[in-house]
DNA sequence: ACCCAGGCATTGG
DNA sequence: CCAATGCATGGG
């Protein structure tokens, strides 16, 4: 069993407990949170290289001001390229490339959005993996109480995730597309889905598979036409399409218009708790713009807080 | 007991 | 165009 370690720097300000608690990682303990990052301040995933898995673990080291993540991976005979590519997704799975200057510039504009940055300094946006991880994990989540939507998220990582125990601790990776393709609609009707959402998730990973390079060609797409493909897909609407611009294609733009939670927050903390449409909320919204993807995402921040209640 | 929680496609008025 | 429905669970 190798053991390696890499440093990656992330763009100041970059703070790891409040970036990294918004990226789910996946052990053997089914009432265990999405993260525990207050017990052991590191951030862990186990991840695909190949055909290998390795754990992953991020700790972070210096400070918000210049930070630093101290990686170490595991695994079995691992080579140099290997590594790399795990720190690539290292990176990527807690945004440590993000340059958040221009939306904290533009913030000050905006007095609520101004306050949140205060609270919420150095904050940056966790990615998924890929495009597929994101949609899985959009389609798993609709309509669901958190506390739902995780239950039935452990059972799909658990049976359908590979998996490898480091340190007496069984850790999951999510699952390949071919794993949820193999599956039959019943199989995952039995983790608790229902038939519908087992349908989407087998022509999600049927389309990862199809689709010459992948899901994550949508890279290459402007906003709009990649909303236009993943929209093309059953079970994806527009929300879950600008959830995938935000998670996986890092689009600093997107809205999730329709989004009841966000509608709230906004209704809250800018129209003194006044309803708002979706349209009204759309109009509004680009006074965000270029960077609406980031004030969600520190409305969001302000939601869970329960900032303005 | 009841209602709701960060949707979506489908179906029926 | 609008409303109901299925998917599951805990808390208010």
């Amino acid at each position: 069993m190798d053991k390696c370690t890499a440093i990656i720097h992330p763009a100041p300000p970059f703070n790891f407990a409040l970036t990294a608690e918004n990226q789910p990682y996946f052990r053997k303990d089914a009432s265990a949170p999405d993260t525990d990052i207050e017990n052991t301040g590191a951030y862990q995933r186990l991840l695909h290289l190949g055909d290998k898995l390795a754990l992953a673990t991020a700790r972070p080291e210096g400070s918000i001001a210049s930070p630093k993540l101290a990686v170490t991976i595991e695994g079995e005979s691992l080579s140099p390229p290997e590594v790399d590519a795990a720190r690539e997704q290292v990176a990527r799975l807690l945004g440590a490339d993000q340059d958040l200057t221009a939306f904290y510039g533009a913030a000050t504009a905006d007095p609520v959005l101004a306050d949140l940055v205060q609270t919420f300094y150095g904050m940056h946006l966790p990615r998924a993996i890929s495009v597929f991880e994101a949609l899985t994990q959009a389609i798993l989540g609709q309509q669901l109480a958190a506390t739902v939507a995780r239950i039935i998220r452990a059972l799909l990582i658990e049976t359908y995730g590979g998996s490898k125990t480091f340190n007496g601790q069984l850790h999951y990776a999510f699952p390949r597309p071919e794993a949820i393709a193999g599956a039959s609609v019943d199989d995952l009707r039995a983790l608790k889905l229902s038939r519908r959402k087992a349908e989407y998730l087998q022509g999600i990973a049927r389309a990862e598979l199809d689709t010459p390079g992948g899901l994550d060609g949508l890279e290459r797409l402007t906003d709009a036409e990649a909303v236009r493909e993943l929209t093309a897909l059953r079970g994806v609407g527009k929300w879950t399409a600008q959830w995938v611009l935000v998670r996986a294609l890092g689009r600093p733009d997107a809205f999730p218009v329709g989004d009841l939670a966000l509608r709230r927050i906004v209704s809250r903390l800018y129209f003194g708790g006044q309803p708002l449409t979706d349209e009204q909320l759309e109009e509004f919204s680009h006074r965000w713009s270029p960077h609406r993807s980031w004030a969600t995402h520190y409305l969001f921040a302000a939601l869970r807080a329960g900032v303005g209640e």
